[in-house]
DNA sequence: GCCATTAACTAAAGCGCTTTAGTTAAATAG
DNA sequence: CTATTTAACTAAAGCGCTTTAGTTAATGGC
């Protein structure tokens, strides 16, 4: 069993390659291939199961319908989720993604921003460290189709796909305080990342906005490496600070959050009442269920292609309001803060 | 800002495209090229950030540096932390990963598989509906690197990385049984999936295997497009046929199974005991914690991945006993049978 | 001082495809 | 009945890289 390639069925056929490109691409009629030789063609094709080499298409056309998606970690639900409707819609339009993981580590998207080029990625969705301002201000340069998602970068005008992090947080902390909670400890990761610092924003606007809560804010900012192992202090920290309910500005620190506290046999919401932003799927069926911040996980995905796949049309960048866009996050209530 | 090609190089140095060639792929030195000339190169293409076109360096090797990955669903966590390590391992080797998920649509398993080889993919790693062995049989005639994980063809003679499903459920009833159960429900999915039907061996077996157990099985196999809405019932009808005990034989009937039962107010483990064959990341967090059968999620891709680049190396496919891996599961205790 | 080596390169073909600029023969126009 | 169009193709260049088979000049051996 041979491979084929397009000279062989040009061969077998008595036609040129041409003609058998041509034909392949669907640009028989438009090029007066006569309906006999394009059925000829097309026939053996299929029957020889001939499939054309994407590297030389690519090579010769200059793209190759690949897209490059660069998350911070494929294992975490949430970037799996968004990787997932991605995935599937970019295959509906006939491109094949290749995806990495950062890691958080900026050097690495940086090395990966670069793989990706030279894989000659027609496009690249982006969930950044925020370090690499200057790729992708590069990239803008030359027109090179980004869209980036989740985390973005303030102070440079792309294209972009985020939720509503003050909003989601502020609603959440609005709806502590509502329940007459008086001091609401905010747990978050040490981060420069300007979707965390505005959950914190959201988190200080609630606190300063209520006359019935302690002013002074609680915080504790984890390290992303050692969340785990340091949680559990930080919560008691923070009860003895006062604080009667908390809020996790993520559902992984949400979950250790809930280790934590079951370790410390803190009854939630009894003793203290939980929040998180961004949700898990098993999070309502923690006893309690907690109530969360849920981010709309299958439109941030579905948006981000939309604006990409305009983009690498137009082949110029053009930042129109509707390529930046804020999702809205849902507020779903269940028992963790003691409806 | 404009790209920078092997021949810029070559031109702006004034030495040949060859010799640029030579260097920058490391074969300076076997190719005699002058240490000189080679820093030369080495620091124009540094200080240009030059990076190779892949797609004419895949199709002048006629090898991509990149493998692909089908699996059943990205957005699943099984799936995902299995791409996670895989994606990280290929990285590390140099190579690129592209994904796409099958979502159990064996015509769509098809269509990926040939897509994949068009973009030219080195090798490929498979967790398989199991109903494309025409397409896997054509794969090994070929010579081209494949690895099956979590799912297998039995019939056919292929390198594979899967648990131990039989065992594992096997433990997991003995458990149960041990603790005194009378009567075990089996929940699953209807599947022709040889992982599937082995869970199930595993559960008859152990039945079968007790005395002290009521020896008719109680089985419940779920459509997988709507396991969601059925669960309850069966669930039900189980309870009523007496069953004290349930297994469930994946992560997702069992999260499935946990929203049930607490819609029916049942309490486990008092009412009902349930052990989970797949683990998830929550399920230590759900009152009662909930004993899973657990996956070595992380050595499956790294095995896998480790089998597909001794293939990618020697060129024929060597069918030898330590490409056909079995995986134990571990079985960690939790608090949902009651121990 | 002449031939064989060797060091240090380079020309050019080839990877499999797309696409532009033709070519040829038949059809139509005037 | 010649000039122009058109239908139905095709030759060949080019995409950016790798690699084989040289080439040239310097060096070494005897």
């Amino acid at each position: 069993m041979k491979k084929l390639y397009l000279k062989d069925i040009a061969k077998n056929l008595q036609v040129s390659q041409t003609t058998v490109s041509l034909v392949l691409n669907k640009k028989g009629d438009e090029n007066k291939i006569s309906q006999e030789t394009q059925k000829r063609i097309i026939e053996y094709a299929k029957e020889h199961r001939y499939v054309a080499n994407q590297l030389a298409r690519g090579l010769s056309r200059g793209k190759s319908e690949t897209i490059g998606l660069i998350i911070p970690d494929i294992s975490d639900t949430f970037y799996a989720n968004i990787a997932g409707t991605i995935e599937t819609k970019a295959m509906e339009m006939g491109y094949t993604v290749v995806f990495s993981s950062s890691y958080e580590n900026p050097e690495k998207e940086k090395a990966l921003i670069y793989s990706m080029l030279n894989r000659q990625v027609d496009g690249l969705i982006l969930a950044s460290t925020q370090k690499n301002s200057e790729e992708i201000i590069t990239l803008q340069k030359n027109n090179f189709p980004v869209v980036l998602i989740d985390r973005h970068y303030p102070e440079i005008e792309t294209n972009y796909v985020l939720v509503d992090n003050f909003g989601g947080i502020y609603k959440a902390c609005s709806h502590l305080i509502g329940l007459g909670r008086k001091k609401i400890g905010f747990v978050t990761i040490k981060s420069e990342l300007e979707a965390m610092r505005q959950r914190f924003l959201g988190y200080k606007k609630a606190v300063e906005d209520s006359s019935q809560i302690d002013q002074e804010l609680c915080l504790r900012e984890l390290d992303y490496k050692k969340y785990g192992t340091d949680m559990k202090e930080a919560i008691q920290e923070m009860v003895r600070e006062g604080a009667d309910s908390l809020v996790f500005s993520t559902h992984y620190l949400t979950r250790e959050g809930i280790r934590a506290l079951n370790d410390l046999g803190m009854k939630v919401p009894g003793q203290i009442a939980i929040v998180s932003f961004s949700d898990m799927s098993a999070f309502d069926l923690i006893d309690p269920p907690i109530t969360s911040v849920v981010q709309p996980v299958g439109d941030i995905g579905k948006t981000a292609l939309a604006i990409l796949f305009d983009e690498m049309k137009v082949g110029t960048i053009s930042t129109e309001l509707d390529k930046k866009r804020i999702l809205e996050t849902k507020f779903v209530i269940r028992k963790s803060c003691g409806s």
